[in-house]
DNA sequence: CCAAAACAGGACGGTATTGGTCCTGTTTTG
DNA sequence: CAAAACAGGACCAATACCGTCCTGTTTTGG
């Protein structure tokens, strides 16, 4: 089906939950209320968050989480290499030879790369604050955005 | 770990093999020698790929297969969507109304539709084509233009 | 100084999906 | 009519994911 795991997903809500109110600080559990996320999902994907330094995180009392840094400064891609791991979209991207049992006579070793960069690209062209904005030309900054370079 | 399941990779390779050994007709244990796949996955895979309109096949004694159209026009969308099923990245995909909980105060809902098109547009920019040729410069092909702006 | 609220860091099991094999047809060649 | 190859599923084993829970540690404030 080729989708990015749910945890990505909630990441993504959250986050864009957190870019739409920025400057302010929200607990777990409020977040958890307002998205209608289960709450120990939410927590655990706000730990990984923390741990990426896409989030800052105040323990105690009144303590929270918010953006580490502007909207603009984070990308889908560091979302999703945050909770899912490195954007490997494909099998033999590892640099290290020998991974892959082919090596030899693999004709496509080299254009792995290629497939993985345009995804990642594509990936890295979208930011919390796009995100934020209810898109106003329906779907159409694709053209003039990043992945349309790739194409030529 | 986000990456297209190994049936996907697979069929990349296998297609990308045909394509550039284009005219000919490949049968299964043929390919499976060639390329080291496991014959009953090869198979599996090439029967899908018949069923998607991506491959024509021949029965009998000199059977095998051989692409359904040219190169240039069978995009890595194609493959994955063939073999992964749509390419639905994010969860709220789909247009009917109500597959999701979230829905009435999701704030995200128009995003995933950007989402998705980044990365479907970005696969459907490389063709098998693409794949055969040996990428001259590495990785740098991106502005059609020879050796612009990249820099750095 | 202590209790409550919130973060930190893992461990854990149930479930869905994938990867891979195998079996039983059907079509073609010679 | 036998052999080679495609067609279409059924079928498990391993894996990865989803979600929960438990045991700390830090901060607030009475
Ligand atoms: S498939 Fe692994 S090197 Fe090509
Ligand atoms: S998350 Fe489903 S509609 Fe927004």
């Amino acid at each position: 089906m080729l989708r990015m795991t749910k945890q990505a997903d909630y990441g993504i809500v959250l986050m864009t939950h957190l870019a739409a109110r920025a400057g302010r600080q929200f607990s777990a559990p409020e977040l958890a209320a307002e998205t209608r996320i289960p709450l120990p999902m939410v927590s655990k994907i706000l730990k990984l968050l923390v741990r990426e330094d896409l989030l800052v995180s105040h323990r105690g009392v009144k303590g929270g989480y918010a953006l580490a840094r502007a909207p603009r400064q984070i990308t889908v891609a560091d979302l999703i290499s945050a909770l899912d791991g490195p954007i490997a979209f494909t099998e033999c991207i590892e640099d290290t030879p020998g991974s892959c049992s082919q090596e030899g006579i693999c004709g496509v070793r080299d254009n792995w790369q290629r497939i993985n960069q345009a995804v990642r690209h594509a990936l890295e062209g979208i930011t919390l604050a796009d995100l934020t904005q209810p898109l106003a030309s329906p779907l159409v900054q694709l053209g003039s955005g990043r992945g349309a370079e790739l194409r030529a």
